[in-house]
Parts: structure tokens; sequence; C-alpha cells
DNA sequence: AATCACTAAATTGTTAACAATATTTAACAA
DNA sequence: TTGTTAAATATTGTTAACAATTTAGTGATT
């Protein structure tokens, strides 16, 4: 097993909430567990820390991140101003050919959200988002967007628990196509801000699970 | 020395380029040089090349990166979208304290400009920019921003070279504080977009610098 | 010269052993 | 119990030696 699968596994389970939020990783077990040596887990830690989805410390190892509430604010708000970005840039420019592949990509999440294969339909709701920043053709909002998404899971994760609701809503993705394809841009970015917004409210409005107040938790049973 | 030291000397070599584009980096040699173990060299290149300022290919050693012309457009248009949006975040909510720390900082910029301390102009500049995306209080934008501001330097370098007209005008600046000042954000960023296109342009437009034609190189001599 | 084959050197990549640090455990005292 | 210390253990960090690969050099052949 390669350097970049082991990296692929970890970033998949902690998306799968396998690992969550402050799980402590550990460089000899990883080593065990994935068959490789602890350079190789070092390294993949490393860039793991890079890319913010897990907590390094001196000395103290490494740890599935818990991204705080600013942080997932921010990287909502980011968010919304790559894909708008991205939408500006794409409206005037696409093609049919690529209108029908987007398309295509909401029947097979509709299919599989009705087949309730619901880990299949997020993974096509995400594969949604990167298809219009890879149509767009810049590679460095692509590259950026992309970082965005792998970051997000552990916010929504970290600040909203695995609440079905938190996906994304496939008519909406529906309602950006039609806009797109009427080459009305601004429209199709307000539907995506407000497609983004759905999900970054309920975390700015979350309740701030402050600490779990022993006596409450106590006195109540 | 540390590995951040190591990383700053590197990066800051490449931007006064004493390290031009395509220029070898034996990790050997870099250790001698710094007094560090070849270990310590080796996470620095990993992090430099995550951060596109090194190609590493596998086997083959690292290299001082040669971003090409898409690379570069793309950046700088990403550049514009992060801008943007953060004098768009920053204007609504800016206060006099702040306008004054802009202020000074651009005079201070003209002051080393007009004491023809160039390399204390050009740093000066950069954090005009730098201090706008920390005011507007966006960590992750700020963080992206500060990606794309150190990684400009070889974009400018590979395709402009060290053309003295490559730098920001500090009038340009001026006159972004001022529309942010009378809260006008979007006079702002059209400012700003002007300012960034000035230089983006001359990339877009610059002749394609082809290979080095041996016979026209060798003949005329 | 130009190409090929082969060897030697240089360079990058990996690993196991060791060092440094942090964490747990146990024993003891207040 | 609570707190303190010290040893034992576990974990991370570093390094020097080795392995694998690429690059440079050499000479033979056409």
């Amino acid at each position: 097993m390669s350097e970049d699968d082991v990296l692929r596994q970890i970033e998949q389970a902690v998306i799968d909430h396998r690992l969550p939020p402050g799980t402590k990783l550990k460089e000899v077990q990883l080593a065990e567990v994935f068959g490789v040596k602890r350079g190789t887990i070092r390294k993949v830690l490393a860039r793991l820390a890079y890319s913010r989805l897990v907590d390094q410390l001196p000395n103290r190892g490494a740890s599935v991140a818990r991204p705080s509430v600013e942080e997932g604010r921010d990287l909502f708000a980011t968010r919304r101003v790559l894909e708008g970005a991205i939408i500006q840039i794409l409206t005037p420019q696409i093609n049919k050919a690529q209108i029908r592949q987007l398309r295509q990509l909401l029947d097979r999440e509709q299919n599989a959200y009705e087949a309730d294969d619901s880990k299949l339909a997020l993974s096509l709701s995400v594969d949604f988002h990167r298809q219009l920043a890879k149509m767009g053709g810049n590679g460095v909002l692509e590259e950026y967007l992309n970082d965005i998404i792998r970051r997000t899971p552990l916010v929504i994760l970290t600040h909203l628990g695995t609440d079905p609701q938190n996906r994304c809503r496939n008519q909406e993705h529906e309602a950006i196509v039609d806009a797109i394809e009427t080459g009305d841009a601004k429209k199709a970015v307000a539907i995506m801000n407000r497609h983004l917004l759905h999900i970054e409210n309920r975390i700015e409005h979350k309740t701030e699970d402050p600490q779990p107040d022993l006596a409450t938790l106590l006195l109540s049973s």
C-alpha cells in the first residue's frame, strides 16, 4: 500500500466518521494497520496536517482536527466566494455537452438517493461541485475549492453531527444548472449562495454546545 | 538553524531571484550550506513542493518551480477573486484606526520608494495586500491569499523577468484606501481589479519566449 | 562526430537503531 | 481521597547506514 493510498484511506475514514474529530493518530498503530513503515505514516500525517485535516503538536503527535466554529464560518464564506467566481467564469463559456454531463450527474445522484444509497448520493453531490470547478478551467480556483471540499466534512461533523439534513439538495443543484444554461450567471450565483448558506446558517446558529454541564447531566438521569 | 528558518531562507532566495526558476536543489548541498541534516532539507523541500514553489520528480530531485503561463493566468485571476471578496467584506466594517494604519503603511512604502530602497518598497507594497486580507477577518481567505502572494514572484520572474515596471503602483493603493474609506466597495474592487490586471495583462500578452533558438543564438555571435 | 554499452559516481529513497520527550503507572505522604 | 514524586512505558523525533535510482563519464564501434 502506497503513501497516497494510506492518505486516501485515512481521509475517507474521517469523512465516514469512522475517525471522529479529536481521535489520536499514533504512528506505530497506523503503520501496523496499513502494513507500512513508520516513515510513510509520518509523511502522510504531515500532508494531512498541511491540509488541516489533522492537528499536529510537536512531540505530542497528531489527531483528527477539530475545526473551530470560526474556521467553519470562514471556510463556508470562502466557499461561496470561490463557487460564485467559478459560476461567473463558467456560465458564458459552457457548451451543450457540458450541460448534458452535469444533468447526467444529477440524474445519477437522484437515482442513488431514491435507491437509498445515501453514501453514493453524497459522493455524487460533491462531484457536482467539483465538476463545476473543473469546467471553469481555472486550475488554481479548482485546487482551492477541492481543498475546501476536503475540509468541509470535518466542519459539519464537528458542529452539526451526522444529521442527514446536512446534505446538498438535489433540486437546488438542478436550479443552478438551469440558470447556467440560460446564461444567467447572476441567478446561478444567487442560488448557489442560498444553497451554501442553507448549511452554513445551521452552523452559525447552532447553540454553543458548551461544556456538557455535569450537574444537569447527572441530576436529570 | 531550524526547519522553518531554512524554509524562509530558500523562499527569500527565490523571491530575490538568487535561485532562478529551474535551479536544481540538491539535498546534501543544501544541508551543508545551512548546516543541517539531510532529513531537515527533505522536509523543507516537501513543504515547498506542496506550496508549488518547488517541483519534485520521484528519484530526480527538486528544482525551483517554473510555473506555466496558464498557471500564472489562473493565479492572477484567482487573486482578483480573493482580493475582491476581501474588499467587499472589509469595506462595510472597517474603522478609523484601521484606515490610519493602512495609510501609514502607504507612507512608509512611498518613503522607501523615494529613498530608492526598492526592495523595502516592494516588501511594504506586498504588506498592503496582506494587511487588507488580515483586516478582512476571514482566516481562510487570508490563508489562500498569502499562498497566492507567495507564488506570485515566481510567475512574474518566469514570465516577465526583473523589470521594475512589475511593481505595484503606490497611487493605486492609495485610491483603493480612499474608496474603502468612503464605503464604496464596488469602486475599491474595480480599482483593485485594474491594479492587478495591470500586471496580469503583461503576462498574457508577452510573446511566447519560445525555445531559445539555438541557431539564431549561435550564428548571431 | 554520433551512438551505444558499460562502469563509476552522484543523488535520492528507505530503514532500523537510537535519542528525546511525553504519558502512564505505582508507591507513598498529607 | 488528593497530591507528589519517581520509575517504567509509550510515543515521537533524529540520524547514520544502506539500498535503489539516476546521472556522468569512458571507451569501443560505426
